[in-house]
DNA sequence: ACACGTGTTATGCG
DNA sequence: TCGCATAACACGTG
């Protein structure tokens, strides 16, 4: 599910497939997906317009829309369990990826909580069970961090400024800091960084510093390749009883930012700091 | 039945 | 006001 590698195949479907068609109507009905605007808000700024481009910041979208006189932007973030699918008029559907189906299976939109319908008949749907993604006008997504992929040295450094008690995970995932990084992805850097998910963020050596940017960068150029982050490294490892694939020690787990972590409880050990 | 979850955000506290 | 920790959100899955 999605994080950055995910909502990049999501931006590169709409792309392909959701540019330059004429929206004939908007289903925003769902309003816990569509806060704050009200029913009929998204669907007035939309009527009559055409998608011309599909931007991405770390896990957020956003596409402009031709209005006029004034532009619109339609912001689109998966939460935990959305996936964009486009479907033809003919039923093909088009989709960013294997990276959530559970058992779906082409043609169940039970869980389409936002649909814009093209003029030709085709439909660009949020399929999403839970609800945690999110669709709204004009996102503010000059308020996230520089993305994960692109991020540069100095923007890096930047975003792990000292003088903070806080796990270096709570950081990385801090989306305000840099855009992209997920549970699953901060789990597979810091373990190729060789760096415990709770170490403080202030107590880091530079050469860790420059460990944990070689790592952001190849775990995300990896799971790009492969296709989401499915394909990376630790993922099967994250599981009670398994082996560190690097050294073979025992896998530990716990929460860190309120989150479930593992790490090698060998190459990655905690430092007082 | 019940706990869990690959994300975000409101709230409370020091 | 800031940084941080926690709960809440919603709902399918094991």
């Amino acid at each position: 599910m999605p994080e950055l590698p995910e909502v990049e195949s999501a931006r590169a479907v709409i792309e392909r497939n959701g540019l330059r068609r004429r929206i004939v109507d908007v289903d925003d009905s769902d309003t816990f997906v569509c806060r704050p605007h009200p029913p009929g808000e998204i669907r007035h700024a939309l009527l009559g317009t055409e998608l011309v481009t599909a931007m991405r910041r770390g896990k957020s979208m956003w596409c402009r829309a031709n209005s006029v006189p004034e532009a619109v932007t339609l912001g689109i973030h998966l939460g935990m369990s959305g996936k964009i699918v486009i479907a033809d008029s003919d039923g093909t559907e088009i989709d960013g990826g294997d990276y959530w189906e559970r058992g779906r299976q082409p043609g169940d939109y039970r869980w389409a909580r936002f649909t814009l319908a093209f003029a030709d008949g085709g439909r660009l749907m949020l399929v999403d069970p839970r609800r945690l993604g999110r669709i709204r006008l004009n996102p503010p997504v000059d308020e996230l961090g520089p993305d994960a992929q692109l991020i540069t040295p100095a923007q890096f450094r930047a975003a792990l400024a000292a003088g903070s008690t806080a796990p270096v995970k709570a950081r990385i995932m801090d989306q305000h800091r840099i855009a992209g990084i997920g549970n699953l992805l901060a789990d597979e850097i810091l373990w190729r960084a060789r760096i415990h998910p709770a170490q403080a963020v202030s107590s880091l050596t530079g050469p860790e510093q420059g460990r944990l940017l070689r790592a952001t960068r190849d775990a995300i150029r990896t799971a790009l390749r492969e296709g989401g982050v499915h394909a990376l490294t630790i993922i099967p490892y994250r599981r009670r009883g398994a082996a560190c694939p690097r050294d073979h020690a025992p896998m530990r787990t716990g929460a860190v930012d309120g989150r479930t972590s593992w790490w090698c409880s060998a190459e990655q050990v905690l430092v007082p700091g």
